[in-house]
DNA sequence: CAAATTTCAGCTTAACTGACATCC
DNA sequence: CGGATGTCAGTTTAGCTGAAATTT
């Protein structure tokens, strides 16, 4: 104990991670909740439109969750006809897990409204700033990956 | 539709802020678990430790869920003899949540362990870089908040 | 046979809603 | 009584583990 504390210490910066992601989660939860999805399904979606055709080993990989935890939300994408999953030819064991028409409509109707919640994240920030925000993202990612 | 997208877009603020929250969870239980906690309870005992006496409903308020939620998060913490409730003298509706010694000693030896993941999270940035980090995560919460 | 992928069954945790009692 | 606080009971969701089947 180094003397009477006057100040009070701020907020971590893995707090506020936090913090600015549970607000970002809620946000897109209402944005998405009107195509009857949860913020995690849509994530997902877009983790597709940016590689369609993973496998479901491959998208568990890449989102730090098990295999079988992808397995129901896939399961879950397939029933809402979001996603469709097909045999890999060149190897019949995997499922390579394709978006839909439907979901790719979605994503096109969704990509106005999340635009405008990630513009409002960054309206405080001149464009620099912002630039720079994403970079810190990306290394922070990095460095802790 | 802006003709045909040659390169794939970058993955979204969005989605970066949410990668960086799970990777700090999942460093931040590790460095908790040895001490029998989540990380979780352990970001409410930070939260404490800047507001000690809070009662659970403010608690809740401030962390964007239900007084129930918090209702059982305080209950396992009171289980563990972190934190102990004592009534509002002013207003005996009130239960306050007050840290107990043994969750300051516990916050003491986790603080250089979870300062050194954060120096981490920041280590390919400049001091000034990380300190406009971290203006640009508050303004971010302010702005969704 | 060994490793990778998927699937099936069951479990745990952390959130939620609703109903209720207490207190100011 | 009305509003705030806390508690009790039950539900849901999103993650997990373990075991098995199939393919390379």
């Amino acid at each position: 104990m180094a003397g009477t504390q006057t100040t009070k210490a701020p907020p971590s910066l893995l707090y506020m991670v936090k913090q600015v992601e549970l607000v970002v989660r809620s946000h897109l939860d209402d944005l998405v909740r009107p195509f009857g999805i949860t913020a995690l399904q849509y994530t997902a979606l877009t983790v597709l439109e940016r590689h369609d055709g993973l496998s479901a080993a491959q998208l568990a990989r890449d989102s730090f969750v098990t295999a079988q935890s992808i397995a129901d939300l896939v399961r879950s994408l397939e029933g809402r006809g979001l996603v469709r999953r097909e045999r890999n030819p060149h190897n019949r064991r995997e499922l390579l897990i394709l978006l839909t028409g439907e979901a790719r409509e979605l994503l096109t109707r969704l990509a106005g409204p999340v635009r405008e919640l990630e513009e409002r994240m960054v309206r405080e920030l001149t464009a620099h700033q912002a630039e720079q925000f994403r970079r810190a993202l990306s290394k922070a990612w990095q460095a802790l990956s």
